[in-house]
DNA sequence: TTGTTAACTTAGAACTTCCCTA
DNA sequence: TAGGGAAGTTCTAAGTTAACAA
């Protein structure tokens, strides 16, 4: 495997967004990051396959032959004599050239006389050995005859997920999880106030809460305090059922989006040159896109073509009242409604802050009841509980419908999800439910389906709840579960990874991209989606072989982000990849044995609950803690320690390859930043100087000198300049400011040549400096001795080295986004830890949501380690 | 066995707030 | 004290997973 991301030649791990192919998101891991390097090859390992396979059995297929040719396909790799010649070749260490060789598929009879020899694997390879199917069909357009059903009645959906921990439970002892498993949602809760004021009554002890939830007026009210008391979850009893999610739910449903608000008459587009009058349907649409046209999507020809079309569509019914035929997307100049928009933005900004906060205000106790619900009778905050509002679809990468209208949500739209007994919340605008639903073993509050991709989108409760909460800690605790198995699981793979059945041999080498990379597991796309891939959909144009042993991947991953990555793997890997790239064409699936079901399936054998994703956990939260521990910070300031928490958990994302783009700014904050820089070895430089001018003997300290070099004399001139005219304008205003202060005190104001006596000084000071310019000898301001400018020297020094190292901070960290491995990568645990192991206060690495969010995290002590 | 889908997590973009510097 | 940039938060697209229907 290659270094660690940070270590890389620049070339390796160039990064940059989408498009643009430069990110590396290099795991390095395996002797980098995670310095584990797994069972080096033995001299048996070495052998060519050749010797250990008939060769001729090697598979060979084309994607344009995948139908008449499926009973080829099934060839175990063992089993094929007709291409043993060209399975010596790929065998061969070296023997690139040799890969690709052209041969016709092996006859039935040949295959059946192999299969036979094959009968130990008969039914293992029957099992596996099956083709993957192509990228998926687009889904059904039309689901109108769904949303125009009249309001069903209330039935749980006819599927659902069933837990996996439900099968942990009855885990036998070699399976047994690390720790005791958290959950349990149905404890005793501290009591808590009702939207009404009044409290709701803890559940009983059995988990389940009273009746609805109300025991109105029972009790006393209590203090504030009192009420914001936290519901400890992860403090009872772990062995609940939690396929079941709440016993009572109540909560106000959703908040629709405002009706839409018409353009000022004054405002219109225009079409080929003249003002068109828009109805409001018409008006809303063209205003979506309006908002956009400075923005990239507007650059985008798909977004442009799906916009117009659907646009056409809403203008066909509701046309310009100047009859004029809106044909050409061309013609459409949306300008003056951009520009309204910009006013408004403006406007809005520049009101004042008592009037900023009014509103606010009136925000805030409009969305106030649809903020919380009442879940087994405690107050938990509900996430989005804001319906999306209409809008054009921004889908990111090459997505096929990105541009297309996003239609309004209405409540004929939506299901409910809640209690029994609780009532049924009053839709904000007119209209009533699709249907309400009182499914316990889901935690959403309201759903609904996507006119364009016919996504669900679902209303869940927040982040900081306690159901969320419960699933996060669940999430860590698997991956920690893996720590107690992943030995043997890789010895297994590693063993597989020389398998007689392709279908095994490719599950192994994906298996080892999963685990190394942390790659997804990657699901097969359907037509109508972004083409991006992960493992399991990893196509042979996704992977270039590079002798000796590297492998490039190269394709986009989730949203479209670009992972490239230059690797170099274990001579088995490389050699596996080879045959499963050979006689394939560049869009045939490099694990076409593979798919993220059957290897889910598999890794649910060897560990219960493990699955790919697992993997990705398991790998970035082990990393992150070692990581941490390797760095001795018992003298360091709290500074240092924060760098060397923020440099771990850089790595982290690069290894899950966690992007962002660019800041707008960034290359000007980066100019500002080259600047001070020279400016500090400027200074230097000249104390440098100056120490050689009063003391001949002190030596140069020639040894800044290379560290200097972009320090030129044109350099100097225009900074020389620019510190002359920064000093004269400071004077200017200090002088400016001492009159006035003068003015005030009813004492005489100094005249014009006080301050035109202080800029000849200033200007004779920058006289001599240029006159030093290109001298190896300064003056120095003051009476210092050689030791004190030594001393400013030295100081100087550790300024620019640090100012360096925030330089190359700041442009390495340009593309990496550390947030998402913070939010859902990374043990919470371990930086509770850690925090506490350094005394950092834990405000420093987790903002208030995130401290919110994991509140279960906060107890453990120092010795807890992932 | 395979395809579809419900339900959930993960993700970067977009927007908002905070904080530092001039 | 403004305004610019970074940090924090919200939004919603895009994944994963496994149940279930065909």
């Amino acid at each position: 495997m290659s270094t660690a991301f940070g270590l890389l030649p620049k070339q390796d791990r160039t990064m940059s967004n989408k498009t643009n192919p430069k990110f590396t998101g290099i795991n390095g891991h395996a002797n980098g990051l995670n310095g584990k390097a797994y069972s080096p090859l033995s001299e048996d390992e070495e052998m060519p396959l050749s010797q250990t396979l008939p060769p001729s059995r090697r598979l060979k297929r084309k994607k344009t032959n995948y139908a008449e040719s499926s009973s080829e396909d099934d060839t175990p790799l063992a089993s094929s004599p007709a291409k043993q010649s060209a399975s010596a070749a790929i065998a061969m260490p070296g023997a690139a050239a040799a890969t690709t060789v052209q041969s016709s598929l092996a006859s039935k009879s040949k295959r059946h006389a192999a299969k036979k020899e094959e009968s130990d694997d008969e039914q293992v390879f029957k099992k596996s050995e099956k083709k993957k199917p192509a990228r998926k069909k687009a889904k059904k357009e039309d689901q109108s005859s769904e949303d125009d059903k009249p309001l069903a009645t209330p039935k749980p959906p006819a599927r659902k997920r069933k837990l996996k921990e439900e099968s942990d439970n009855d885990s036998s002892g070699e399976d047994e999880p690390l720790v005791t498993k958290p959950s349990a949602r149905k404890a005793p809760a501290k009591k808590v106030k009702t939207e009404e004021g009044t409290e709701s009554p803890a559940p009983k002890a059995n988990g389940k809460a009273e009746e609805n939830g109300k025991g109105k007026g029972r009790r006393k009210k209590k203090t504030e305090e009192e009420e914001e008391e936290v519901y400890r979850w992860w403090d009872v009893d772990p062995n609940a059922d939690d396929s079941v999610k709440w016993s009572t739910l109540e909560h106000n449903g959703v908040i629709f989006p405002p009706p839409y608000e018409p353009l000022p008459a004054r405002v219109k587009m225009k079409y080929d040159g003249k003002e068109v009058t828009l109805p409001l349907e018409s008006e809303e649409v063209a205003g979506f896109y309006a908002a956009l046209i400075e923005s990239d999507h507007a650059k985008d020809a798909t977004f442009n073509k799906n916009f117009f079309n659907d646009w056409k569509v809403i203008l066909k019914k509701h046309p310009p009242r100047e009859s004029v035929k809106i044909t050409s997307f061309e013609k459409c100049d949306f300008r003056p409604m951009f520009d309204y928009f910009e006013s408004e933005k403006a406007r809005k900004k520049s009101l004042s802050s008592a009037e900023k906060k009014e509103l606010k205000k009136a925000k805030d106790d409009m969305e106030a009841k649809y903020t919380s619900c009442l879940l087994d009778g405690r107050k938990e905050k509900v996430g989005n509980f804001r319906v999306e509002p209409p809008g054009l679809f921004r889908g990111r990468g090459e997505h096929p419908k990105k541009g297309t209208l996003k239609h309004r949500v209405r409540p004929e739209d939506i299901t409910l999800n809640i209690g029994k007994e609780a009532p049924i919340p009053i839709p904000n605008m007119p209209g009533k439910w699709k249907a309400i639903q009182h499914d316990n073993t889901v935690t959403w509050l309201a759903t609904w389906t996507e006119n364009i991709n016919q996504s669900h989108k679902y209303v869940f409760l927040a982040a900081g709840s306690s159901l969320k909460g419960q699933s996060d800690m669940m999430k860590f605790e698997k991956a920690r579960e893996l720590k107690s198995h992943v030995d043997r699981i890789r010895a297994n793979y590693n063993g597989d990874l020389r398998s007689k059945l392709m279908a095994e041999r490719q599950r192994a080498t994906a298996m080892y991209f999963i685990d190394k990379l942390a790659l997804r597991a990657g699901n097969e796309k359907g037509e109508d989606e972004a083409d991006t891939v992960g493992c399991c959909s990893l196509r042979c144009e996704h992977v270039t072989l590079e002798l000796p042993n590297f492998i490039i991947f190269d394709f986009l991953g989730k949203d479209s982000i670009r992972y490239y990555n230059r690797v170099q793997v274990e001579a088995q890997i490389f050699k596996n990849v080879r045959i499963f790239k050979d006689n394939k064409e560049d869009d045939d699936s490099l694990f076409d044995r593979v798919t993220t079901t059957s290897l889910n399936k598999h890794l649910n054998s060897e560990m219960k609950g493990l699955t790919a994703k697992v993997f990705r956990t398991y790998n970035a939260s082990a990393t992150f803690q070692r990581l941490l521990d390797e760095n001795d910070l018992k003298n360091a300031t709290l500074q240092e320690k924060l760098n060397a928490y923020n440099k771990a958990n850089r790595l982290v994302a690069i290894l899950c390859n966690h992007q962002r783009s660019v800041p707008k700014t960034h290359d000007q904050s980066m100019e500002k930043m080259r600047q001070k820089y020279r400016g500090l070895k400027y200074d230097r430089m000249k104390l440098r100087h100056g120490l050689f001018g009063i003391d001949s003997n002190y030596k140069r300290m020639d040894q800044y000198k290379d560290d200097e070099s972009d320090i030129d004399d044109d350099w100097i001139v225009e900074y020389e300049d620019q510190l002359k005219a920064k000093e004269i304008e400071k004077a200017e205003k200090k002088f400016v400011k001492e009159n006035e202060k003068l003015a005030e005190d009813n004492i005489k104001p100094q005249g014009e040549s006080v301050l035109q006596e202080r800029i000849k000084h200033m200007e004779e000071d920058f006289k001599r400096l240029a006159k030093e310019r290109g001298k190896t000898v300064a003056s120095v301001k003051g009476n210092k001795t050689p030791e004190k400018v030594m001393e400013s020297i030295d100081k100087l020094t550790d300024r620019i080295k640090s100012f360096k190292l925030q330089m190359v901070d700041r442009d390495e960290g340009k593309e990496v986004a550390l947030g998402t491995s913070k939010i859902n990568y990374l043990d919470p645990r371990i930086t509770a830890s850690w925090c506490k192991i350094h005394d950092v206060p834990i405000e420093k690495l987790f903002s208030k949501t995130l401290q919110v969010k994991f509140p279960w995290a906060m107890d453990v002590d120092t010795e807890w380690k992932f």
